[in-house]
DNA sequence: CTCAAATGTTATAAGCCATCACATGAAGCG
DNA sequence: CGCTTCATGTGATGGCTTATAACATTTGAG
């Protein structure tokens, strides 16, 4: 039985084909990421983790990149979500607050996928096209749709800022170069 | 003559010790980069830049993170006096547009250096006390006075969202979501 | 049923980090 | 002046990683 020669794991898989490596690479990636960080995944451990050899997640991802930036595309489509949600709930003198407050909790939830989304490079770097790169622009058409909303002549620069407002606050808590709870960042906020 | 044997460059070194080594390897790394950040920064490329052993900047620098801190606390001390000098000069009213100015501009023109001084983990994961935290805090010193100084019953957190404000628009430039100049984006802050 | 395409495996090259034992030179001390 | 000691550099090495190539096994389409 060449089985039984791998000891590479007491194989739980009975088939040759694992049949569902991609799920399970994109689940244990997510999880792998939320728990330490994007920078300390690796293919080899994943593969590892997912009991296939450290070759076979190349079948599925070109590159080490190319699933991050799976990773991220699937948080930048959460995360739009969630904006959504927070502003067409309740009435609309309050959406702005509610979506900073939602922007500034995504964050804080889920900081390792949110610095990964926000990751150099992987946006501009990726296709003109990407899924990734469109994901990422709709991520942001909520605020600026509100934004655009609650005073029309106000420019996209405008948005830009309020957006880098936000970003930059999950940033710095991130990081912990601040550690204000996020009511007193929205109370400090101004929307 | 064991020189000859080497083989590993044509060196240009006289004496077996190189004397500078240290002040070397941080000027590389700070070419590096600026050049093509962080990330794509070896220890080995490093030393094969300097002419030297691949372990040699181990005698200066306990691992490839305490070089990369050197780095950023040198950046944040760059950092510090430039938002300072903009604080000084010209007159009081206008001090936090210019500081906000400097900012962004600094940011602009360094955006390989600030990624690094902000980069996750460096600064929280150092040491309590050691010189990269203390140069990141003298960085937000000049901001929080500015701030203190013209509202003094403002909140801290108050300050903290204006830095998170600058924080976040020089990611997202950097990252390359917003192309705005630098203009119009401190016409639309607001200071 | 057969054969091609998809998916997994083994083996391997190349690069990097970090450490060890050892070599060399410089600086201080008698 | 000569000796010793400490800082700094060298070579070799282990273990990890990414990525590719050649080969194996299933699956599914016709």
């Amino acid at each position: 039985m060449k089985r039984n020669a791998v000891s590479q794991r007491p194989d739980r898989r009975k088939s040759y084909h694992h049949g569902d490596l991609r799920k399970v690479l994109l689940d244990t990636a997510r999880e792998e990421i939320s728990a330490r960080g994007a920078q300390s995944l690796s293919m080899a451990s994943l593969a590892r983790r997912a009991g296939v050899a450290q070759s076979a997640p190349y079948r599925h991802f070109t590159d080490r990149e190319d699933l991050l930036a799976a990773v991220a595309t699937d948080g930048f489509e959460q995360f739009t979500e969630i904006l959504l949600e927070a502003a067409s709930s309740g009435d609309k003198a309050e959406a702005m607050k509610r979506m900073a407050g939602a922007y500034l909790v995504f964050g804080e939830k889920n900081v390792e996928l949110y610095r990964l989304m926000f990751a150099s490079g992987l946006v501009p770097g990726s296709a003109p096209d990407s899924a990734l790169q469109r994901a990422a622009i709709a991520s942001f058409q909520p605020l600026l749709d509100r934004v655009t909303a609650s005073s029309p002549e106000s420019s996209l620069t405008s948005a830009h800022v309020k957006w880098g407002q936000l970003h930059g606050l999950v940033m710095l808590k991130a990081d912990g170069f601040i550690e204000d709870s996020i009511d007193a960042l929205i109370q400090s906020l101004g929307f």
